[in-house]
DNA sequence: TCGACTTGTCCAAACTCTGGACAAGTCACC
DNA sequence: GGTGACTTGTCCAGAGTTTGGACAAGTCGA
């Protein structure tokens, strides 16, 4: 089995163990072991420092092939970003899916996780901590449309799945507004994981309960 | 994710999570679809109901592919069934290290994991329990020669290895024997697996015990 | 004995990956 | 401010795989 580190399946999830055809399954190997081998380089160099050679090479594939599956150098960066993004997603909704009887409590525990599991990823780490990875910042930030709105559509889906009173178009604002600054605390940390997830959860304790209780806009 | 069921990695397992080059990958990834197609198709067909154009659709590949990969149906099975018997080593092996400190209770939990474990994976129930299956049945047994020298070396390995007084050609002989009982045993049982691997685990005890303490031959 | 079907092999066509080349751009360094 | 080393992104011919259609030989039930 060709094990992929941080993520324990491919973006959507379909039905675990479900039959794929070998076209789809290759094609699906190549793109995680490109995206693996550019996680593995990034754990001893800096991102700027990683040609898309050195990519390809550590993947065991050409560059042509590397530049055939992702277009750019630019385009790379942007999905190896929302690979991660999707392992932790799937994190957060367990956790949510946890303390479904307590919305207050889910939002803490579900903080919580991602603010400890992103202060050990190895590449949000490059991304944080380390200089030379601006480019790979900047699809956290300004250039994160992507990802702030998979992010937040994922959270509004399982919230709107949980706690069916809440409205959709409550629940987007909420889903946003965690997002952004889920990613603000990863990158610029305040203290321990769980202390920000209380006092984040604290402040947004009367209005979520507020809208699961009576669903109020 | 490509997902195998009862396998965890492919058979010479190396170093969990190695990095592997793409093309080494994607030969394992289409030997395994086409081996879980099979194991797939075998759970609602028998075997001799199953034609290798069936097992090729099912992997989403041609014919052809599965003639290159596999020279022959005979070989596929072969390999099949060989693919089958490593997961169960795996497991045995596992066994066999909990209980290192004490040999008969090694052997007893080793054979007692291996028959329960038999007694539910789909393949070995479609070889046993259905009819039509008699060509997969030959190569457990009378076209078992690789299935039993693999096996046969495996448990002289980990025995080898856990237990340094032990002689290797003790070991093979005891490796081989053990093999085919728990063979015969899965083929045809006779009572409930704990109480078949401890009836067994006692006949061996005192022999493995001397083996063990002071390496007689 | 016939017809339907399977296995195993062949081949040309389609597709994918490779590796070498090149223009355009960046950047350190003189 | 120019030079050389290096990277990105694109191109293409050639190597390697996969495909699907075809066929001989064999099996098996009617």
């Amino acid at each position: 089995m060709p094990p992929r580190s941080t993520v324990a399946t491919t973006s959507s999830m379909p039905a675990a163990g479900q039959r794929v055809p070998y076209s789809v399954a290759a094609r699906e190997l190549l793109r995680n072991t490109l995206l693996d081998a550019a996680c593995h380089e990034l754990s001893s160099r800096h991102w700027a420092d990683i040609t898309m050679a050195d990519i390809a090479v550590a993947a065991g594939v050409s560059r042509q092939t590397l530049y055939k599956e992702f277009g750019s150098r630019e385009e790379f960066a942007q999905i190896l970003v929302l690979r991660e993004a999707e392992s932790f997603l799937d994190a957060v909704e367990q956790a949510v899916g946890r303390h479904l009887e307590d919305p207050s409590k889910a939002l803490a525990a579900a903080f919580d996780l991602f603010l400890t599991a992103a202060a050990e990823n190895p590449l949000l780490r490059a991304i944080v901590i380390e200089e030379g990875a601006e480019e790979l910042l900047a699809l956290l930030t300004v250039h994160g449309k992507p990802l702030v709105e998979r992010a937040a559509d994922r959270l509004t889906d399982v919230m709107v799945a949980g706690w069916p009173l809440m409205r959709r178009r409550d629940a987007e604002l909420l889903g946003d507004v965690l997002v952004r600054l889920a990613i603000s605390y990863a990158a610029l940390p305040n203290g321990p994981a769980g202390a920000t997830a209380a006092a984040v959860s604290s402040l947004f304790q009367p209005y979520v309960e507020k809208l699961v209780k009576d669903g109020l806009s």
